[in-house]
RNA sequence: GGUCCGUUGGUGAAGCGGUUUAACACACUGCCCUUUCACGGCAGCAUUCAUGGGUUCAAAUCCCAUACGGAUCACCA
């Protein structure tokens, strides 16, 4: 019988997802979902110094959104719980106990002075810091003189100082590493909680964790944990370690850099389906050359084989484009949800009708990567003057720019209907009276009225700035 | 500093020993469509895969150095 594969999302509840970890999420998801396995989520606050009101709900929010189902996890729950390892404590004691038992592990009860003093001495000698093993050497007696005189003690794995550990990685293939380099390395920090390396690997093994997704930069702490799981004889997982999702200049991504956060794409009007399709697409790529993808279909054809090794640049340009696939494909009614408040926020629009506001974002739904971006592109319809910028300027040098103004003028000035139909006969009279079509017909009026050779349908562009302001805006043309 | 990882065009990224005069996408340029704009369609855009050696009949693909970039060395995760 096949083992069910399992895979697991563990972030910390900071109250903040950075795509990076969405990133991870969505992989570690995929491959669940891919060999027909198990999505779990569990949180990792073993740092009681970094917690956050109202993160678990957060995260929740996150991953429902993005489609992300945990099928275990702290909310929903599952056989394997408690999924919240500040509810785990007993169970890492227990094991780091063990540890000590079967002398695999020891406790140390040196100070942090003590430890910063001979990590300034590895400093000034140049050498790597790893802890002397001072405590390995206390007898028994000592160890318990000391705990009944309630001196604060830390669980330490030994490790071996000799020989190769070596594991295999599904992403980076066979990786070795010298044992001496390893650090007895902390298991239970003196305030009973444990520490990341330690209640991770416990609680992936106790949760049938089959196949461990995360960043590499956990690459060189694997054989610690490789130890762990063979100090107590457990099954290692399948590791599959991503390629970091890196800047244009090659950094870690950082909040600075702006968008690094999901919620901040999402309240920007990114979709979560077109994010979820960028992110898929950072590190990993499909045999086919096909780049937008659903969720079902990403899950059909996601292979762990295939991804890459080299950092994953994270491209808003490209994000804009796979997201504006999505923005193109939406009902109205959806992307007048998304559009709206924003144009709400940045414009006073009580004087709009709501089919006023729900045309004008009809006509860019062709124009737009994101719904906030409306409202940078759309602000010649709320400003009172516009300005030509040299582009324009040069256009309207043009033969017969000013005749066509002119007479445009004159047509639009004696619309008693103000509709679409009539607008569109306002510049076919002027297309006969001047005797010019295409460009040069279209381009001077679309200069005059919106201030740019680029833009949405211009009939539906001068309705929807109305008689009286495409009246001024023509205006400006005898002042040129 | 030790250890580990990476390096393909303006950008992202396929390719993993011969079918490659290096896919595809973003961006850019040109054309077509559209009486304009955008969408969409088509075409152009690396004689070359960080550099230097080596292995091989054959290398972007394997090996070794060098350079550059990054990660990691915590009672953080």
């Amino acid at each position: 019988m096949v083992k069910k594969v399992r895979t697991r999302f563990a972030p910390s509840p900071t109250g903040y997802m950075h795509v990076g970890n969405l990133r991870s999420a969505i992989f570690a998801y995929l491959v669940a979902k891919h060999y027909d396995g198990d999505f779990i989520l569990r949180i990792e606050d073993t740092d009681q110094t970094r917690q956050v009101e109202g993160a678990v709900d957060f995260i929740y929010d996150t991953c429902n959104l993005c489609g992300l189902i945990p099928d275990e996890g702290p909310l929903n729950g599952g056989n394997y719980g408690p999924y919240t390892q500040s509810e785990r404590l007993e169970t890492y004691k227990k094991y780091a106990e063990q540890l000590v038992s079967l002398d695999k592990a020891y406790y140390c009860f040196c100070s942090e002075e003590r430890l910063e003093e001979i990590r300034k001495l590895a400093d000034l000698n140049k050498v790597p810091f790893l802890y002397d093993g001072h405590c390995k050497k206390l007898t028994q007696e000592e160890i318990n003189a000391k705990i009944t005189n309630g001196e604060k003690y830390v669980i330490r794995q030994k490790m071996p100082n000799s020989g190769v550990s070596i594991y295999h990685d599904i992403v980076y293939g066979e990786m070795s590493f010298e044992n001496k380099l390893l650090e007895d390395q902390i298991l239970l920090k003196s305030d009973g909680f444990p520490t990341y390396n330690f209640a991770n690997v416990v609680d992936d093994h106790l949760m049938e964790i089959s196949h461990v997704i995360r960043g590499n930069e956990y690459l060189t702490s694997t054989p610690k944990y490789n130890h762990l799981y063979d100090a107590f004889g457990w099954e290692k997982p399948v590791y599959i370690h991503l390629p970091m999702v890196v800047d244009f200049d090659m950094k870690k991504l950082s909040k600075r850099h702006g968008a690094a956060s999901f919620m901040d794409l999402y309240e920007s009007g990114y979709l979560p389906e077109g994010v979820v399709n960028y992110l898929s697409l950072l590190g990993w790529s499909p045999e086919t050359t096909d780049e937008i993808f659903t969720l079902e279909e990403l899950i059909k054809i996601f292979n762990p084989t295939r991804i890459n090794k080299s950092p994953a640049v994270y491209d808003v340009k490209k994000l804009n484009w796979v997201n504006a696939h999505y923005i193109k494909k939406m009902e109205l009614n959806e992307l007048i949800k998304i559009t709206v408040p924003h144009l709400k926020e940045a414009y006073d629009l009580s004087d709009k009708t709501d089919n006023w506001v729900n045309h004008l974002v009809k006509i860019y739904q062709n124009h737009i990567s994101y719904g906030k971006e409306i409202v940078e592109v759309t602000d010649l319809f709320f400003k009172k003057d516009i300005l030509l910028d040299n582009e324009c300027k040069e256009f309207m040098k043009e033969e017969k720019t000013k005749e066509v103004i002119i007479s445009f003028s004159k047509h639009i000035n004696q619309i008693s209907d103000w509709t679409i139909d009539n607008i569109i006969s306002a510049i076919n009279s002027t297309k006969d009276g001047v005797g010019v079509k295409g460009k040069m017909l279209y381009m001077p009026i679309r200069i005059m009225v919106s201030g740019q050779m680029h833009g949405p349908e211009l009939p539906d562009t001068i309705y929807l700035l109305g008689q009286e302001t495409v009246i001024n805006r023509l205006d400006g043309i005898s002042s040129m």
